[in-house]
DNA sequence: ACCCTGTTGTCAACTGGTTGACAAGACGGA
DNA sequence: TCCGTCTTGTCAACCAGTTGACAACAGGGT
């Protein structure tokens, strides 16, 4: 067992990540970097770029060059903000809307499925966590160290 | 607060990154993945690139091309296995190994002031976890779906 | 009306990773 | 000994991010 605490983290999120490309490669044919950004935009529809960046936790010029692709790619649709020409709007097609509804449900099920692990139920090993109270701690401490999130 | 713990993680390991970025540019004038790559080996040392890539985290490819930069700046030298002409092996210099046990005292020092934080603390806050708990569950979490860990 | 300042998207140049191909050496079996 | 196979490091080409510069537009103060 890993005796520093980031190194534990950087080891349980780069499984999950790869994890998760997987099953979205397989069964969805994209990503896990284009699902997180149609995802993402799933939530904040429509968005400029530069609140998709900021939201994405990288920089404009970054997604200003994956939006080409993914036009082509048939998942978003850019158009103008009437308020303000300088802004162009991005919007996902119903294509991708219907991808982030079935591969969010189905990475959800996959993550519970394997949180049910008897390993992480405090029935059977005493001081384990749900999930949700870990989600919450872990919460906790990125408000400690960085007050401000992306969204 | 973030409902998907895959969300949360990803937030907390990029502050806690960009935290310790921080104060090594500041104190030690390295960057994060510089002193990665430097504690890593202090703990495999003597090396070979191969090993050391996997110890990363990285390919082998990844590895050779930071050794010359590496090399220059005085933190690490190269020799060969009289066993094997094939390999490389690399050390630290005792410059780096002056680095890595003063910034290794750092960072715990300054994580562990980061988690002195009262709503970590179960005396004030119910259901709160120490950092070791917390460790051995996040531990657990990721031999649950990625049993082999790097080194 | 005009300027100053801030926002927004894009570009070129760079960085640090990946993949796939490859050559050089190690090594075991026929 | 010689051959097939594995390991090891390196290379070119590529990919996805960054920075710093920039131009176009928005909008407020004078």
């Amino acid at each position: 067992m890993a005796e520093n605490i980031t190194y534990t983290l950087h080891e349980l999120v780069s499984a999950l990540d790869s994890y998760a490309d997987e099953v979205l490669r397989d069964q969805y044919d994209v990503s896990f970097s284009q699902f997180q950004f149609l995802a993402i935009l799933a939530t904040e529809q429509p968005s400029d770029l530069s609140h998709l960046a900021t939201c994405l936790g990288v920089t404009r010029a970054a997604v200003s060059k994956r939006v080409p692709s993914l036009v082509a790619g048939g998942w978003i649709t850019t158009s103008d903000d009437p308020e303000n020409a300088r802004r162009v709007m991005v919007s996902l097609t119903p294509a991708a809307e219907d991808l982030v509804r079935l591969a969010s449900a189905d990475l959800e099920e996959a993550f519970a499925s394997m949180f049910a692990d008897p390993r992480l139920d405090p029935a059977t090993t005493p001081g384990a966590l749900s999930v949700t109270a870990l989600n919450a701690h872990l919460n906790t401490l990125t408000s400690i160290l960085h007050d401000k999130g992306h969204c």
